[in-house]
RNA sequence: UGGGGCGUAGCCAAGCGGUAAGGCAGCGGUUUUUGGUACCGCCAUGCGCAGGUUCGAAUCCUGCCGCCCCAG
């Protein structure tokens, strides 16, 4: 299971082991280095260690940069510690702040495999001689008759492939993910039985540089100002139904921490930051069949084009994926259109286009009619 | 001022003599490498106030207060 397809003796195959500090990335560069490649581990530090600090379950910063390095003294692979800060900075936090200043809602997850572990570290590990960069992503690299084609993992309650859909051709010849075919408790138990230090570590969750689940927090901090107040009006009379601290605080789809009672449920429909505007409405207002994407990346064997591919789309990382047509646009955009309407599409999250198990490609949602 | 109606949690609201439904909001949790959704749990020793009737009152009676509507 830890076959990197390579047709040379383990021992010549260098691999960079992209490792963040948790269980996951432990046990990929434990697996390689059982099966005998030349394993040389990397974590990149992403953030500032004095906000990370005592932080439970995050990565790239503080003590998850001790736990790796732990984790690879007991491997006997050497191990680095990268500063990428800036990189961080600019291609993930700045990102992130300013999406939700559009009135978006964005996935610095995706970012930062996109441009900072897919894109620098990549390079790095290029540069250090590494055939291949490894992860603890799960999902699966699987050969296919026109190169590796990306398909989802094993485990369906883990898939991560939703995160990975900006993962280019190229990008994706050069990397590997050990953990795709495996489930989530069998990595545990592979971590108890090669008693790797963070065996019992909690899984990540949240976003990893915003400490206490507050992101609004660190918007504001980033771009003072930020957080205008304005009103929530609703969508069908354009009453207006309260104040906000904000539209930044806000996500289409949204229901709870809106503050306004009475009647039925209200959800957040659209978001106007020029007129500081939260628009909210019932359930029914939020349905969507028409989505435009940008930033397109695709990874099916035929190139995208007008004529339409159908496919099945994932609007949101733990919704299912739905039936829908796509075709192509100018300027790396793409036009889906949803066989049913879908309640709650965000711009600045992500369309995940899949064939089954094989991940087609996808594109940042820009606007949903 | 005369006639009628209504006052139950932050909001809407059921109950109409037997010991306070439900929804919305809020809070907490589960799920989740984003945000959110969904789901689960919590949320009125008290029904405008003061008396009275009754074994027992949010429910009946009296008075007061406050809104609303119709007359003028």
């Amino acid at each position: 299971m830890s076959d990197l397809d390579f047709d040379r003796a383990p021992e010549s195959v260098r691999v960079v082991v992209a490792m963040s500090g948790g269980v996951d990335s432990a046990v990929t560069a434990a697996l390689l280095a059982e099966a005998g490649y030349d394993v040389v581990g990397i974590t990149l530090q992403l953030y500032d260690h004095g906000a990370a600090t005592g932080r439970k379950g995050a990565c790239c910063a503080g003590q998850d940069i001790y736990d790796a390095r732990a984790v690879a003294d007991r491997l006997g692979i050497p191990h680095y510690v990268l500063d990428y800060e800036s990189r961080f900075s600019k291609s993930v936090i700045d990102d992130f702040a300013d999406s939700y200043l559009r009135g978006e809602t964005p996935i610095p997850c995706v970012r930062c495999n996109q441009r900072v572990k897919f894109r620098d570290l990549l390079d790095t590990a290029r540069d250090l001689g590494a055939d291949a960069l490894a992860t603890g992503h799960y999902v699966r690299r699987v050969p296919g008759s026109r190169g590796p084609e990306l398909h989802r993992a094993v485990d369906p309650a883990k898939d991560q492939s939703y995160f990975l859909f900006a993962t280019t051709a190229e990008q994706l010849d050069f990397l590997r993910f050990p953990l795709g075919g495996r489930s989530k408790e069998e990595t545990r138990r592979l971590a108890v039985r090669l008693a790797l230090p963070v065996a019992e570590k909690p899984e990540s969750q949240d976003i990893c540089f915003v400490p206490s689940g507050r992101y609004a927090g660190v918007v504001e901090k980033l771009r003072p100002g930020a957080a205008d107040p304005g009103d929530i009006v609703h969508v069908e009379d354009g009453r207006v139904l309260g104040r906000h601290d904000g539209v930044i605080h806000y996500t289409i789809g949204q229901r709870r921490g809106i503050g306004v009672g009475g009647g039925p449920p209200l959800y957040v429909v659209r978001l106007d930051p020029e007129r500081r505007e939260v628009v909210v409405g019932p359930r029914a207002a939020l349905g969507r069949d028409r989505v435009i994407v940008r930033e397109v990346n695709w990874l099916g064997d035929r190139p995208l084009d007008d004529a339409g591919t159908r496919v099945a789309v994932k609007l949101r990382s733990a919704q299912p994926a739905v039936p829908a047509t796509i075709q192509a646009g100018p300027d790396g955009t793409a036009e889906i259109r949803l066989d049913e309407p879908q309640y709650g599409v965000a711009p600045g999250q992500a369309a995940v286009c899949y064939d089954g198990e094989r991940v087609l490609g996808g594109g940042w949602i820009a606007r949903a009619t």
